[in-house]
DNA sequence: AGCCTGACTTTGT
DNA sequence: GACAAAGCCAGGC
């Protein structure tokens, strides 16, 4: 992310971001979005991907956690996940555990790397943000 | 401009 | 169901 147009926001309706989805780059359209999954919820790569009208480019949105962490303000990189709702990206935590632990502090079961009942926390932004 | 790399997903075998 | 292959495309070099 090299682009310094990156500006704070406050909270934003799915409208704003639809309109933001032309103006911005990627990157921030998916830490956008992923700012918006609300606790104790998690969504997936593909999920972002598709919202943001890139269909198959679900390695970009996974691409882009890879700056999540020194973004301001903080992206919550951790209730991201693969489409089988596990945590293919707790190595990239500060520890292998860190992930998990924040989920489960979040009130989200993880066993063998993998969400409990991810059907039914699976927060789609599709969904959930098309009001 | 071109090549390489992925925190992915789908499809075919 | 496991495995391989192929799309996908922004960013970095």
């Amino acid at each position: 992310m090299s682009k310094k147009k990156f500006v704070q926001n406050k909270k934003v309706n799915s409208k704003q971001i639809e309109k933001r989805k032309d103006s911005y780059s990627f990157f921030e359209n998916v830490y956008e979005v992923t700012r918006l999954i609300p606790r104790g919820r998690v969504t997936s790569y593909g999920a972002i991907a598709k919202y943001l009208g890139s269909g198959q480019s679900a390695r970009m949105v996974g691409y882009a956690m890879n700056a999540a962490h020194i973004q301001i303000p903080p992206v919550p990189a951790h209730r991201v996940l693969n489409r089988n709702g596990m945590l293919t990206g707790k190595h990239h935590f500060g520890s292998p555990d860190l992930m998990q632990k924040m989920l489960e502090k979040e009130g989200v079961k993880v066993s063998k790397d993998t969400v409990e009942k991810f059907d039914k926390i699976f927060w789609n932004p599709a969904i959930e943000l098309s009001i």
